[in-house]
DNA sequence: AATTTCGTGGGA
DNA sequence: CCCACGAAATTC
């Protein structure tokens, strides 16, 4: 027999922490253990885990390690070239491994316990007398509820500390506690119906639609019947289900549906319902390239023959998405995955309906809204490499964590837009620069695809660290939008302003609507928010939790914060000063919308931003009724500015340039021009040359000139002068510190430490601390200290440096209170 | 991160 | 003296 090894694994948690933890493994486990496996470990008093073997080896620890619970995969789930790029990530943006672990893998792959309360199987009434009103009532809560957790019994007695009690209750024999490992995943389900056997016989269904036709007032039924047997219901004797909103939108009415159900002709039932394998039937063929877009493909393929990345510049639309068909065709021919990166909000567009057009089932769609169990369909198809399934990925920036094991090309679409840049929770990763590295484990090639690519990324193409091609010409000669301003201060002093449009403005919504052309109107969001003020002493709510403003909405008419849930009700008079003199400033796309039905009480309008959108399609819904030109004017926030194409607008407005390009923010301008060139792209398409108004106090503004232009090239050169001159990226690169505490005097003194400890040793490269504009947020104070160090510094130097300071800093007792985040390359 | 343990100050 | 809370320690 051989000898029996004792064997140790390192376990990675998926907890924020910067460690693993060492596990014995049974033997009868030793042939099961391997990296990249899940187990089953107990952690704590009574927890238990999922966590990922890292490491398997032979090193007895100086303490007593706990055993391995389970062992959950027979082969690893994840790639060696994924745990490296989970450790780059991990070291680049200084986040702990957990974290980033969380954010790779889908969740239905990690399972935590949640300590449940139950009541005590031999618990005995007789010892209720003995309970105070407390723990009576949490008896009482758990005769109703049967199980309960710590939170859930908290909030019932009110009080935070109920640990003693609940041990307490657990020595009478009252209560049990039970950890339960839970999947947090529950299936996504549609209502289907079918015919019932009995009607799904060929004379009976027979029989039955004679007695429909023949009886007066069923005709609606009859017509509900025939729409199911036209959908492809009945298989021979077989009824098959249909989804029940297929059957309303085909024609059948929900009462006759419900008549028939009640019956007992129809039969439905609640069936889980997956996104997968929906692509339409017929495959389009693929648009023949101009010869622009044939030269700058050309141009790209040779770019790739000596540089691993390349920034593909084209004007909207130039095209853009035939070369990315072209390029992710001859990777599939030669057998090879594709990644195609897209920001989150473009993902829900027409862009994948185009995909899936093209290449049918061999695209696979990974993103957040999607339903679990797909995720882990995906994941498992390209963890074996199926040849058949899934070659080409559709994600936002998660799916970069995908196990690709033959990967063949990387396209980020979209490349400048900050949505790429995860913020909370942590790893704050750029999806962007991360895919970078991802190419480089795969010896692989990544295209940038932008029309107003991120300073960043235009700098390393003009340095030559990227190859780089330009698309000027829009597909089919369709002309660039001509670009206009209205000049408000002219307007305002002439008291031509209408609300908040200007007369330009208005007159050129007229006559568009009057041609039947459909507009498009872009409002910055956040920050303009209708607030309330009082007039008489300049009185506003306030969140209790935040250094914010309530901002008024409309829908629920409420006053809410934007930064934690709190709300309020609005008040009819001024608590300060008891005036009823209330009074509504700004304007949001709520406020927009209402004023529009004063203005064109006609038009139908249609808002779209996070308040309407969000609900799971109501964003696909508001687009197709766009699209069908159910809609005249379409107001909206940056969701407006992404991706789309309609044929039939002729007019944008852009409603406060002033707005964007007066943020305090180095990268005010270069956002203002991606968004005022991006929403411009939306206007005039086919047939007619698109007008854009950017209504703006400073009609000479250089940054508007440029736009106005179309020139981009110019644009960038005058700003990266400025990022030059007061050294911020791409010549330097910046790392945040935010620290936050409950009590504001605390934290100015310790963030005031802290930052002396980073100057002693970077010097004049920190800036700060500062506390932001908002330095409240749920009740925590914040402050900032940046560092900006050269281009040229080492970043692994540095961040050995900073987590030298950070560790010492919480070593000293006075600072352990504070959260730090950190920030690589913030956005 | 999420519990468990520790320390302190208020209320009877 | 007890109890509730927040801070600190701990997790293999």
């Amino acid at each position: 027999m051989a000898e029996r090894k004792t064997f140790f694994v390192e376990v990675l948690l998926p907890l924020a922490l910067n460690k693993s933890f060492t596990y014995r493994v049974p033997f009868e486990l030793n042939e099961h253990v391997k990296p990249g496996i899940r187990v089953v470990v107990p952690f704590g008093k009574a927890k238990l885990f999922t966590g990922l073997i890292t490491k398997v080896h032979e090193d007895v620890p100086s303490y007593q390690a706990k055993y391995i619970e389970h062992v959950l995969d027979e082969n690893p789930i994840i790639t060696g070239n994924q745990f490296k790029l989970w450790n780059w990530i991990a070291d680049y943006y200084m986040a702990p491994l957990g974290d980033v672990m969380n954010a790779a893998l889908p969740s239905n792959f990690k399972l935590a316990s949640e300590t449940k309360i139950i009541l005590h199987p031999e618990f005995n009434k007789n010892i209720l007398d003995r309970l105070d009103d407390r723990e009576y009532q949490i008896y009482e809560a758990l005769e109703i509820q049967e199980e309960l957790d710590l939170k859930e019994i908290s909030e019932i007695v009110g009080i935070k500390t109920i640990q003693p009690i609940i041990n307490k209750l657990i020595g009478y024999k009252v209560l049990l506690t039970k950890e339960e490992l839970r999947h947090k995943f529950t299936p996504k389900t549609a209502l289907f119906i079918r015919l019932t056997d009995e009607y799904a016989q060929q004379d009976k269904l027979e029989a039955y639609l004679q007695e429909l036709s023949d009886a007066k007032g069923k005709d609606k039924q009859l017509q509900a019947i025939l729409t199911y047997l036209k959908l492809g219901g009945l298989k021979g004797n077989k009824a098959e289900f249909i989804l029940r909103k297929r059957l309303e939108s085909e024609g059948a009415s929900v009462s006759s549906l419900n008549t028939l159900e009640k019956n007992g002709v129809l039969f439905s039932d609640r069936l889980e319902i997956s996104r997968l394998g929906e692509a339409d039937d017929e495959t389009k063929q693929r648009k023949a390239l101009s010869e622009d877009q044939q030269r700058a493909l050309d141009e790209v393929r040779t770019s790739f023959t000596d540089k691993d990345v390349c920034l593909l510049h084209g004007v909207t639309g130039s095209g853009k998405t035939e070369i990315y068909v072209e390029l992710i065709q001859e990777q599939l021919d030669a057998g090879k995955q594709v990644l195609f990166l897209l920001p989150e909000i473009a993902l829900t567009t027409q862009l994948i309906n185009r995909l899936s057009a093209y290449f049918g089932d061999l695209v696979g769609v990974y993103h957040s809204k999607f339903n679990q169990n797909e995720r882990v369909e995906i994941w498992n198809a390209l963890l074996n490499n199926n040849p058949t399934k899934f070659r080409i990925i559709l994600g936002a920036r998660s799916s970069l964590f995908l196990p690709f094991r033959d990967l063949g090309l990387i396209i980020i679409d979209e490349e400048h837009e900050s949505s790429f840049k995860q913020y909370d929770p942590s790893p704050r990763y750029n999806a962007r620069d991360s895919a970078i590295v991802l190419g480089a484990l795969h010896k692989t090639k990544v295209l940038l695809g932008s029309a107003t690519p991120a300073f960043e990324t235009y700098f390393n193409a003009q340095e030559g660290k990227f190859g780089l091609v330009e698309l000027n010409k829009r597909f089919g000669d369709v002309q660039m939008p001509e670009i206009l301003t209205a000049n408000l201060k002219k307007e305002k002093i002439q008291k031509t302003m209408n609300m908040h449009f200007s007369s330009f403005l208005v007159q050129h919504m007229e006559e568009a609507l009057q041609n039947g052309e459909q507009i498009i109107l872009f409002q910055n969001r956040r920050g303009y928010n209708p607030i309330w003020n009082c007039e008489i002493c300049g009185w506003t709510p306030k969140c209790k939790n935040c250094d914010v403003s309530l901002t008024y909405h409309k829908h629920g008419n409420a006053l809410k914060c934007h930064y934690c849930s709190y709300y309020a009700a609005p008040m009819g008079s001024c608590p300060k000063c008891s005036s009823n003199r209330l009074k509504m400033v700004g304007f949001g796309t709520e406020k927009i919308e209402d004023d529009l039905s004063v203005l064109f009480p006609k038009a139908k309008v249609q808002r779209l931003d996070l308040d309407t959108t969000r609900q799971k399609n109501s964003y696909s819904e508001i687009i197709s009724n766009f699209e069908n030109r159910e809609i005249d004017i379409l107001v909206g926030t940056q969701m407006v500015t992404k991706g789309l194409d309609f044929d039939n607008v002729s007019l944008v407005g852009i409603l406060d340039a002033d707005l964007m390009l007066n943020r305090a923010d180095f990268r005010a301008f270069e956002r203002s021009y991606h968004l005022m060139s991006q929403v411009a792209g939306r206007a005039g398409r086919k047939s007619k040359r698109g007008k854009v108004i950017i209504q703006t106090h400073d009609v000479d503004h250089w940054v508007i000139r440029h736009v106005i232009e179309h020139d981009y090239n110019g644009f960038y050169k005058n700003e990266i002068m400025e990022r030059k001159n007061y050294l911020y990226p791409p010549f330097y690169k910046i790392i945040n510190f935010t620290l936050k505490h409950r009590k504001e005097q605390d934290l100015e003194a310790m963030a005031a430490d802290f930052g002396r400890r980073l100057y002693n040793v970077f010097g004049s490269r920190i800036l700060g601390p500062e506390a932001p504009a908002i330095k409240r947020i749920q009740n925590n104070y914040i402050q900032v200290v940046k560092l900006k160090m050269e281009r040229e510094a080492s970043p692994k130097k540095v961040k050995a440096k900073i987590t030298e300071i950070i560790d010492k800093f919480y070593s000293e007792p006075m600072h352990k209170s504070v959260r730090i985040n950190i920030d690589v390359d913030p956005m």
